[in-house]
DNA sequence: GGCTGGCACTCGCACGGACGGAGTGCCAGC
DNA sequence: GCTGGCACTCCGTCCGTGCGAGTGCCAGCC
């Protein structure tokens, strides 16, 4: 019907109105702004409607409308293309994440780049270690019973970890595990390396076999560890421009921020195909996200997912915009993982 | 004199009364909640002399005084005895730093510690790669002409650093190259590695010349670059508390703590021995730090300095309980260190 | 039936004056 | 040199008013 779809048009120029200004918006404005083709008068009959239905609210008698939670997911689901990037964007981008020497880097950079073009908080996950496979172990003498391990995966992660042996090991003993331990493990993805431990073990020398065991299972540990999901955090100096409006939230998304795991288990829920995943406001589990949007996607090529990225902000945000800044970084950061 | 004697404890109490109850502090609490032996109207004649010589000032006519940047100062260095630790308080230091697995998880627990114990933003540096010595170095190779170049410090610090070969190389050159490297590098301070590098191109083998002078070249490169000391900051939630009283000012230190080099460069300017820096205000150099004091104190033994740490704050914090929780834990993060 | 213009109404916000309280500076007396 | 008293200043708060934005409703028009 002509009605319903005059409707979405109301819901769409309110909200695009509402984040651009960040008043909440009358019937007479929106007449102004955009050509809906009727009067304010019309308007308003449509506004009480989408109020009824739960699309928006406003903030006191007498003022304009602003977006609910379900009228942003509306908009973002049903009226809104993404937008796709300028020219100049793409080649900033191109320009900014090129010159990465390392995986360090490479994140360090992405994170900086997507609070900058979104201006948003960014998060970027480290590609997840139960995804990745093993490049190389190498073992470390450190002192008499202590060895530090030193994993490197194909994704050109690197894990270290301190493992206390039960005896004092001598330089060749470390010469041989670290062969054994590459032999077993290179090429082997993480996820499946508890299951080659008793082999190996088995199959150890004997003089070697209760080394190779605690060595392993410092190993699996390191790596079962949920933990050790790593997350780079960028761009927070930007939540002090939103925080004027909204003073009490601040604080805990900041914590939930240094938390981690939090924000991990929200990005890490991404669909392992190129879907960026919008969280609006109440859709998000956590008490310090509400209030707030969170925008995702995966990284990595489609058959092998590597990690999660995306950006943090209010529920007032230009979802078109943030949504192809999100998509194109990732887009190019899974290009760069791929080739190393 | 006795006058002057007095003056300093009116400043004193002022610093004291002001801190913990953010307000302006009138002659009458003064008098009221400290026993200073006189009657209001004299402390007034005190205060009037303070200000007169730039140690305290009237936010307005009519207000309680608030201490300067020099009042501080002067609080800090004459007036204050660093206030032991409780015993709890130590308890819950060793309880929290015990854990810890790796130099990322003693650093990170540490700046984690360091913001609750302080309630301010805590910032920890990486041990410095020019004051460690090479531990181990490993060459694994990425692609044909790719190899990822792993550099593992005394101090558990590893560094990455992807070099692109001018030529192709077989995993037996790699072999021969990490011998080599090991060989050369071992044991030696990082700040002293560049004078190694001609010497080593001289005595390889003419085939492995060309490869040896360039990933020397990038392990050079990426040690020399300051850009590679880290830094780890948490806590930043504490400034959304502050930030309520001077809301302008939050933004630009979060920028400032992004940046990383601005703080790097003050953590990093610490003494060697085992003195707490203590900067104020205007004292620190750069402009978003204004306003702000800086804690900061080196870790490491005193004839082997590693880095820095400290926290961030408003100047108007608590300055004897913030040193000794800063002091303690750089105390024990050197002995954690020094034993791996 | 749906759109439109008009109109009365509601409410939040900004402005401005009055008030009270905290704190000071000064002065005379001890 | 300290103290109590006193007049003064100035900020923060409260309250009442006026204004403007925006709405809901209604009668009329296409």
């Amino acid at each position: 019907m002509a009605h319903d779809e005059r409707r979405l048009q109301v819901l769409r120029a309110i909200v695009q109105d509402y984040v651009s200004t960040n008043d909440p918006v009358g019937s007479k404005a929106l007449a102004e702004r955009h050509d809906l083709g009727v009067s304010p008068a019309t308007i308003r009959n449509d506004m009480a409607v989408l109020e009824e239905q739960g699309y928006i609210t406003q903030p006191h008698t007498s003022a304009g409308r602003v977006p609910t939670d379900k009228g942003y997911r509306l908009f973002v689901d049903r009226l809104s293309a993404v937008k796709p990037l300028s020219a100049a964007e793409r080649k900033a981008i191109e320009k900014f994440l090129d010159g990465a020497v390392d995986l360090h880097d490479v994140l360090g950079r992405s994170v900086r780049l997507l609070a900058q073009l979104t201006r948003q908080v960014a998060v970027v996950q480290y590609p997840t270690l139960s995804r990745s496979a093993v490049r190389h172990l190498e073992v470390v003498q450190v002192a008499g019973s202590r060895l530090l391990l030193v994993l490197i995966t194909d994704t050109g992660r690197v894990e270290q970890r301190v493992v206390e042996c039960p005896v004092d090991v001598d330089s060749e003993a470390v010469a041989e595990l670290r062969t054994l331990l590459n032999s077993a493990f290179t090429g082997a993805k993480l996820a499946e390396a508890a299951n080659l431990v008793p082999d190996l073990v088995d199959t150890a020398p004997p003089h070697l076999r209760a080394l190779v065991a605690a060595v392993s299972a410092a190993l699996i540990e390191t790596l079962v560890e949920p933990g050790e999901d790593r997350l780079v955090v960028g761009g927070t100096a930007n939540l002090a421009r939103t925080a004027l409006d909204f003073p009490g939230t601040v604080r805990p998304l900041l914590e939930a921020l240094e938390e981690q795991v939090v924000v991990l288990k929200l990005i890490s829920e991404v669909d392992t195909g190129g879907t960026v995943v919008v969280r609006i406001g109440e859709e998000n589990a956590h008490e310090a996200l509400t209030g707030a949007s969170v925008v995702s996607v995966g990284y990595g090529s489609p058959d092998r997912a590597l990690g999660g990225l995306g950006i943090v902000g209010p529920t007032r945000m230009d979802y078109p915009t943030n949504m192809a800044a999100v998509r194109a970084v990732a887009r190019y950061v899974g290009q760069l993982l791929a080739e190393s």
